[in-house]
DNA sequence: CCTGGAGTTGTCCTA
DNA sequence: TTAGGACAACTCCAG
């Protein structure tokens, strides 16, 4: 009699360690790893360009942990899971849960198609501290303020679990049983992940990819980053946040892992302790938020595409095909927000604070609806991530879960002048003002003639004018969201 | 049901 | 030069 074959389903948890599914399909006898590009189920938000680059190499790393057995398919998982299931005797399957409407839509039709023929499924919290249904208010219902969530919800909450360690070994399913299967495989050039243009070569120059890479990011922040993150992690030229988005996204990391990893971290560490401990709390706190923001895509399933205050539904947003490709392209003329944009396209990444300046300045002073900012950076950035994107685009734009209030609109040269006091950042991006002073750095048509042309430049040539007036914009921006006031 | 306090990240004007 | 208040009103939350 053959060994039963157990699967492991492998999809927003790339990762070999503190990986719940994994550690029980791969237990005892026989283990097949997989992963299945969907790209039939997700009708809106099927995977971004960026995306795709960072899913490719961080398949290729995890086969190679993997030894190599990873099977890669391309299709709707519930043919492809029936078909293996049927085709190699598989008697259980495991995975761990992800959280987007369309995903858990799907995952509960396949898991109740595969119980009725027999085989035990199981899934597992491997993405999230707290799952979204435990967190709720005493009445039950969800919490809409971060504070509360964060402070009363999660934190006095049960401890987040510990990480797990990886499979000693694993007892993968044999070849020849897998030949003469004749599943319908492909290799990882076949899932053509990767774009046409050379774009995917700069963005991995940026980026170490895969689960041990990630590891390695983590060491890195907790030596250098994290000490003085509650006031570094505002200046986008310092090294103080962690750029562990992507790799969390993509479970390369596992929350746990980085929640424990940072308590050990500070319990060994007795320099200046009360500035720590704030660093601390603050950077776990983000870690909150990407909680909160997960619960909220739980429990308002259209928070990616409607306002989650519905009197924003009325809001005059303005169509402008050319402001918007001035902001995609990081050319509005506006130094700091084109340096991010430009950051976004050349990296597949923002610092935090950037896009904040990016965001109020496409929603405030362009007028352009949060969904063309939301869609360009599902589009670009390796961290893309349903729940974060749409939540955050909502809080920007003021129509969010405890958003920003209305007034407070970025002014682009203020914050250039105050996150980026030397201007490293924004000439690193913007090399065609590199030899223009601080002073005028962020707003270079207030520069002289003289200054511009020491500096060698001549603004609409080399660098763009301003696209619109920052007052001008302002005022209309705070004149559109008064006519939202219930009782004006 | 009522009530009081509070709500990630800002800007601008005025005294 | 700088510190403090206005910018509005609303909803959320907990006692």
């Amino acid at each position: 009699m053959k060994k039963p074959t157990k699967l492991c389903w492998f999809r927003q948890d790339l990762r070999l360690k503190d990986n719940l599914a994994l550690n029980a399909a791969a237990s005892d006898s026989c283990f097949l790893p997989i992963y299945i590009l969907d790209e039939v189920n997700p009708e809106k938000f099927k995977l971004g360009r960026a995306s795709r680059i960072w899913l490719h190499y961080s398949l290729e790393q995890l086969n190679k942990e993997l030894d190599g057995n990873l099977l890669l398919f391309k299709g709707d998982p519930e043919l492809i899971l029936a078909e293996i299931a049927k085709k190699l005797d598989i008697s259980e399957v495991y995975w761990n849960r992800c959280y987007e409407p369309w995903r858990i839509a799907r995952d509960s039709r396949i898991k109740e198609k595969l119980i009725d023929t027999g085989i035990k499924v199981r899934s597992y919290n491997g993405a999230l501290l707290w799952e979204p249904w435990e967190i709720a208010k005493a009445d039950g219902t969800p919490y809409r303020v971060f504070t509360p969530f964060y402070r009363k919800g999660c934190l006095s909450a049960s401890l987040p679990r510990k990480p797990i360690a990886r499979p000693k070994n694993f007892n993968f399913i044999n070849n020849t049983d897998l030949t003469s299967a004749n599943l319908p495989s492909c290799n990882l050039k076949n899932l053509e992940l990767l774009p046409d243009l050379d774009w995917d070569k700069k963005i991995i120059d940026n980026w170490d990819i895969g689960e041990i890479a990630a590891e390695r990011r983590l060491q890195v922040f907790l030596n250098d980053g994290i000490n003085d993150y509650k006031d570094g992690r505002n200046f986008p030229s310092k090294t103080n946040v962690s750029r562990l988005s992507a790799y969390l996204h993509w479970g390369e990391i596992s929350p746990n892992t980085i929640w424990h990893a940072v308590q050990e971290s500070f319990k060994t560490d007795k320099i200046k302790p009360e500035l720590h401990d704030k660093s601390k709390d603050t950077f776990l706190s983000e870690i909150g938020w990407r909680e909160f923001s997960h619960s909220l895509l739980y429990h308002f399933p259209s928070l990616p595409t409607k306002n989650l205050q519905s009197k924003f539904d009325r809001f005059p947003w303005q169509e402008n095909r050319k402001d918007l490709e001035a902001w995609q392209s990081g050319s509005t003329g506006y130094p700091i927000v084109d340096a991010g944009m430009r950051e976004l396209w050349q990296t597949g990444y923002m610092h935090n604070r950037v896009r904040m300046i990016v965001g109020s300045f496409l929603v405030k002073n362009l007028l352009i609806h949060w969904h063309q900012g939301e869609s360009w950076f599902w589009d670009t950035l390796v961290d893309a991530d349903l729940a974060n994107n749409s939540a955050s685009w909502q809080w920007i734009a003021g129509c969010g879960a405890d958003a920003a209030p209305y007034f407070r609109i970025f002014n682009p040269i203020t914050q250039g002048k105050r996150f980026d006091p030397d201007g490293d950042y924004t000439r690193e991006y913007i090399p065609e003002l590199s030899a223009l002073s601080d002073k005028y750095l962020f707003a270079p048509w207030e520069a002289p003639d003289n200054i511009l042309e020491q500096a060698g430049i001549e603004l609409g040539k080399h660098y763009p004018k301003p696209i619109c007036d920052l007052k001008l914009s302002r005022e209309r921006a705070l004149k559109a969201f008064s006519q939202l006031k219930v009782n004006p």
